[in-house]
DNA sequence: CTAGAAGCTAGAGTCCGGTCTAGATCAAGA
DNA sequence: TCTTGATCTAGACCGGACTCTAGCTTCTAG
């Protein structure tokens, strides 16, 4: 049930050169340990905590962060409530982006629906158009 | 009504290398204007400008993206449908990334749950370690 | 046995979006 | 007048997260 690099970087998603990063980085809990030719051996636990790893950085979670998170689960039992504070507000940060994510869609739905309708009666190029200053202004800004 | 590249800084939000840096990058519609002694001066549908351009910026879209808009804008009027089309594809990117982040935060949530459980009763270590790998696996994997 | 694929290390390079520096000029106030 | 602060240019530098290269070893299939 060992892996080689190739294999993990297959089933991870992560290229072989991300994977050897990674481990530099100290992003894996116990030292990836190696064949007696120095190869690299991987388990179903690695490929585990990879998926975790590759979704939090989907959320935007920094290297840095996760390898703090990963320092004190090798720090072992005792700080379990570190880690959820550090969990927590990571999930501060994620909500905060969503909210800022919507609140540009909405601007932009609304900029688009008003473009829509400019277009079809001729006179588009007055929006969002800096140089016609007046075209944002007359619709309410984009503010 | 001139304003000087440090008020702009101010009102935008920006830097003053920041707005040398969006100019040479051509991200103004309009070359910025000198006065005699070589200073740049701004105008009030700069600042309109910059406050879409941060918006967008805040949703994610890159320096690239804005400046293709900004060409289409500087083609004058005729490509409407061009600038629409652009518009609609980030937001088609800036949706897909909501869902992103909203994926990855339920994970999150229901493994901080989870987390708080198992530190009520004592056991908590054994969670999001990958070195007990037991874990993760047992609550429904995180993947 | 040999070719080619896969692995290894150390370190350099890349892309993005700025940020900062050096050295010069210019402007305004005490 | 002198000083302080704002501005100018060209170009170097930065941090993050990889990605790639060179030069070498090792495995595997034919």
């Amino acid at each position: 049930m060992d892996l080689t690099i190739g294999e993990v970087a297959k089933r991870s998603g992560l290229s072989v050169h991300a994977l050897r990063f990674y481990e530099r980085e100290g992003l894996f809990a116990n030292p990836v340990r190696r064949l007696s030719n120095g190869r690299r051996i991987y388990h179903q636990e690695d490929l585990e905590w990879l998926a975790i790893c590759t979704k939090l950085r989907s959320s935007g979670m920094s290297l840095a962060m996760i390898r703090q998170y990963i320092e004190l689960v090798r720090q072992g039992p005792g700080n379990e409530h570190e880690r959820l504070e550090l969990l927590r507000r990571h999930e501060g940060h994620v909500e905060a982006r969503i909210r800022e994510l919507q609140g540009a869609l909405d601007v932009m739905r609304h900029k688009v629906r008003v473009y829509e309708d400019h277009v079809v009666r001729g006179e588009a190029d007055r929006l969002w158009n800096p140089s016609r200053p007046d075209a944002a202004a007359g619709e309410g800004a984009v503010r």
